[in-house]
DNA sequence: ACCGTACTACGATGCCTATCGTACGAGCTG
DNA sequence: CAGCTCGTACGATAGGCATCGTAGTACGGT
């Protein structure tokens, strides 16, 4: 067959007027967000979990996910086994103009000088 | 006499080289200082700790402060016996250009439509 | 039907933190 | 000096959370 239908198994995502800009930053203020975020900019596409490879076990993996979607910052949808991740770029640009792109250069300034 | 010279007693704050992203995200992550940080934007000056009316106490209030002192976010000084709290913005806009606009914006934004 | 892969759920653990209250120090002002 | 205001320090408390391990579910392929 040629590609994995979406599951039934859906998953709670937050409206754009559920998302607290609050939540948005606490979720990113941990490393492997911040990370598994930038990644997904990086692709500007879709990532299965297992596309990552980060250094805590797959508990803590899905943990974080879970928190990235559930502040908005992420949606998460099931294809096959796989679930696929991709960034809510046009949910976060409406609400917050420019607060993503700024996010995301300075991420990439902090990783490329200071460390 | 004119004004209280500056205290002796200092206060450590972290270099521009000290500044983490994630530690200014965690900063801003949490309502009461989101909203202190709002308050300085929106004076473009320096203000006393208790020029804000923070719904916590005196200890709590004090604690917000140091942690927005110590991630960088703002600078602190001492002037008689009043604190005077200011954003370190040239600093922020040296590390992370566009960011604190946007965060600013963001929490504006928020505050005027969401609630 | 069976197995392997992808991810989840749950409990445990140890740390971090937002909050408070009380007691204290530092500096003005009368 | 005495008192007042501003802010700190310290301990306690309760909740949150990043992490792990183990056991289990869902799905696709053989």
């Amino acid at each position: 067959m040629t590609s994995p239908a979406v599951s039934s198994r859906d998953l709670p995502h937050p409206g754009c007027d559920e998302i607290r800009l609050e939540g948005v930053l606490h979720a990113l203020s941990d490393p492997m967000r911040l990370r598994i975020v930038r990644e997904l900019a990086a692709v500007s596409g879709e990532l299965s979990c297992s596309d990552f490879e980060l250094p805590v076990t797959k508990s803590t993996t899905t943990h974080h996910f879970r928190v990235l979607r559930e502040s908005g910052v992420i949606r998460q949808v099931y294809r096959g086994t796989a679930k696929m991740n991709g960034l809510r770029r046009d949910d976060l640009d409406g609400l917050f103009p420019g607060l993503l792109d700024a996010l995301l250069d300075a991420a990439g300034r902090q990783a490329a000088g200071g460390g």
